[in-house]
RNA sequence: GGACCGGUAGCUCAGCUGGAUAGAGCAGCUGCCUUCUAAGCAGCAGGUCAUUGGUUCGAAUCCAAUCCGGUUCACCA
């Protein structure tokens, strides 16, 4: 149990013993004491002098006494300022706290559950690269996964991956006429990007033919069903549905080129799945759902034969599922893999990590899911995200304003090389262990930045600033990491003594180290690992200052030596399990 | 137009189940490397918490209205 927690349930009893009123540990307020008042955790009074009409002063008095009274190894000290009640925890118990967790590797960490979580991320296409907004989706993915799981809960990763439709054919049809039987290999791109490349040139050479149909005299709504593109991709995404052999080759043969180009970047951004869902498989998903909810009266059948959900009476609108041609649309599939994910995994609940642009689409996912009476449906849940935006304003790929995630990604290695270069603190190492180095502090300064900031939120990467290594970011805390490792490679912890008492510092470390279970288990009820960021970011900047104000190796005295080894090493282990489940190294030098 | 989301320091963000004088980082300014890594530390300065009203012992936080910005409401995916 927590500190606070056991401060909420002591205070609940204690006014329990004194007044006889009935009060749950949750109806206790406890706050972090301010700096500027002696204490560590505040107990405010307000409602308790309201129950009982007597004097804040009288009641903390009261109280302090009792709390002290009964529980001499948990409290102090006390002071009553106005309504607060500031409880000073003894120092024997953080002492007791630091000796029992240092050499705990599994600190933090929660005993299972029994759950079992969903969690679909990253989805893309395959007719482009993956750019800034996928490595926001990615890295609050695989984080949200790996804070579930430290907290108890099994876990299924997995990955919709939209390998056809139009968009597909687009990229298809270019490489057609344009492509000259070109490959990645004969070209030595990438091939995410030479796929994304002809879906450039698809657009380029579409923009051309309705420009000159328009010039030609047609109107420009018209053109544009007209170009001969077009019709091409029309006709070929037609021939991909009749499953002709031709285009069945051409797009496994386009969409292989792809999956060894994400194959790359994933493994270099650590994204992994444990299942990998195909639209292709799945897109037909769904269908028999739409006649069961026809059957349960949840649908409608209008006159030309679509189908269509009512939502009115929920707040929404009318929905369609099903076209007046009787194929489905994109929701019924959602509905489909929904009962499919149900039927394969049987989880309790299924997060989808889909930007807040599709907030209405999940809306209506989940109320139809319950309306049909889909088993899954109560554990439908949106992580919902805002999407990342520039200075400029939005990404838009028709201006080429998109960040792309390999260059990026580029980009903040070369960074990283470079200040680790200018600082020349490891020219020791092998190529092998700078490349490893470079590479974790880069990708550890842009999984951080991304990660920091509340997911709900719309976010502005501004890449000027984004790549600072100093403050806020991870490299800040991966040196803080290091240092510690470096006192430790020195000496390390014997399990001696550790003194019977804390200076400032030294305690305000232990406070802050014993709240790392309790923040990892909010992160997971919100599934907001930026709660984790910013409390392994304050964490850094307590040791540091800790850090410059003791001496560890050369403490005063044994037991303090001891005792600061101890803290060190507590540090070290929940700053890098903190950063672990953001997805971040931490190096033992930098 | 309906629904939803947001507006906090020059910039990027915390704080939002109501609690003490609203916090960080960056940028700016002062100091600090003969002692465990200065990617650091200590300090200064910076605010009408969009606006107005309400609820109460107490509001950045809750409620209402208004202003500004965004998303969405496709027989697209």
């Amino acid at each position: 149990m927590n500190v606070v927690l056991k401060v909420k349930v002591a205070s609940a009893q204690a006014l329990k013993e004194l007044y006889n009123i009935d009060l749950q540990p949750h109806d206790v307020l406890v706050n972090a004491t301010k700096p500027e008042f002696e204490g560590d955790y505040t107990v405010v009074l307000f409602s308790f002098i309201k129950l009982l009409k007597k004097a804040p002063d009288v009641l903390g008095q009261e109280l302090g006494s009792h709390l002290i009274n009964r529980h001499p190894d948990l409290f102090s000290g006390f002071n009553i300022i106005k309504g607060f009640l500031n409880l000073t925890i003894a120092d024997g118990y953080w002492l007791q706290f630091i000796q029992s967790n240092a050499a705990n590797l599994s600190f933090g960490a929660s005993a299972s559950t029994g759950s079992k979580v969903m969690v679909e991320y990253s989805s893309p296409n395959t007719n482009k690269p993956l750019h800034l907004g996928h490595l926001r989706n990615n890295f609050l993915g695989w984080s949200v996964a790996e804070i579930l799981k430290t907290t108890g809960h099994g876990i299924v990763k997995t990955c919709v991956v939209n390998d056809r439709g139009i968009h597909i054919c687009k990229s298809m049809i270019a490489w057609q006429y344009f492509g000259n039987g070109d490959t990645p290999q004969s070209t030595g791109i990438k091939g995410d990007h030479f796929v994304g490349d002809y879906y450039v040139k698809f657009n380029e050479a579409y923009k051309k033919q309705v420009k000159e149909l328009v010039d030609s005299g047609m109107t420009e709504e018209l053109a544009e069903k007209e170009a001969p593109i077009m019709k091409a991709t029309q006709q070929m995404l037609l021939d991909w549905e009749a499953g002709k052999p031709e285009v069945m080759e051409l797009w496994r043969r386009m969409n292989s080129w792809v999956y060894e180009g994400f194959d790359i970047t994933y493994q270099r951004i650590g994204s992994n799945f444990d299942k990998v869902y195909y639209e292709s498989n799945t897109y037909l998903l769904g269908k028999d759902l739409v006649e069961e909810g026809l059957f349960k009266g949840v649908f409608v059948k209008k006159e030309d034969n679509s189908v269509w959900i009512d939502l009115t009476n929920d707040g929404l609108d009318e929905k369609l599922v099903q076209r007046k041609d009787g194929t489905s649309v994109y929701i019924t599939q959602d509905i489909g893999l929904a009962e499919q994910k149900q039927k394969e995994f049987n989880v309790d609940q299924s997060i989808y990590v889909v930007g807040d642009e599709q907030n209405y689409h999940f809306k209506v996912l989940k109320l139809i899911c319950q309306k049909l009476g889909l088993p899954s449906a109560d554990g439908i849940y949106h992580l919902s995200y805002g999407m990342v935006e520039l200075p400029s304003g939005k990404m838009k790929s028709r201006e080429g304003t998109v960040v792309d995630a390999d260059d990026l990604v580029d980009e903040m290695v070369n960074i990283a090389r470079q200040k680790t270069e200018e600082l020349g603190k490891v020219k020791d190492f092998s190529p092998a262990e700078l490349a490893e180095l470079y590479a974790t502090i880069g990708l550890g300064a842009l999984k951080f930045f991304l990660l920091r900031v509340d997911p709900r939120k719309k976010m502005i990467f501004n890449p000027e600033e984004s790549i600072d290594f100093h403050g806020f970011t991870g490299p800040f805390i991966q040196y803080t990491h290091a240092r510690i490792k470096s006192v430790l490679r020195k000496s390390m912890p014997e399990g001696s003594s550790i003194g019977n008492s804390l200076l400032p510092l030294e305690k305000a470390l232990a406070i802050e180290l014993e709240q790392f279970p309790s923040v990892l288990q909010e992160a997971a009820s919100e599934h907001d690992p930026s709660k984790v960021a910013i409390y392994t970011f304050n964490l850094a900047k307590t040791f540091s200052s800790f850090y410059t104000e003791h001496s560890i190796g050369n403490a005063e005295t044994a037991d303090k030596k001891e005792l600061r080894l101890q803290l060190a090493q507590l540090t070290a282990g929940v700053i890098k399990k903190g950063m672990a489940v953001l997805g971040i190294k931490v190096p033992e030098r930098m």
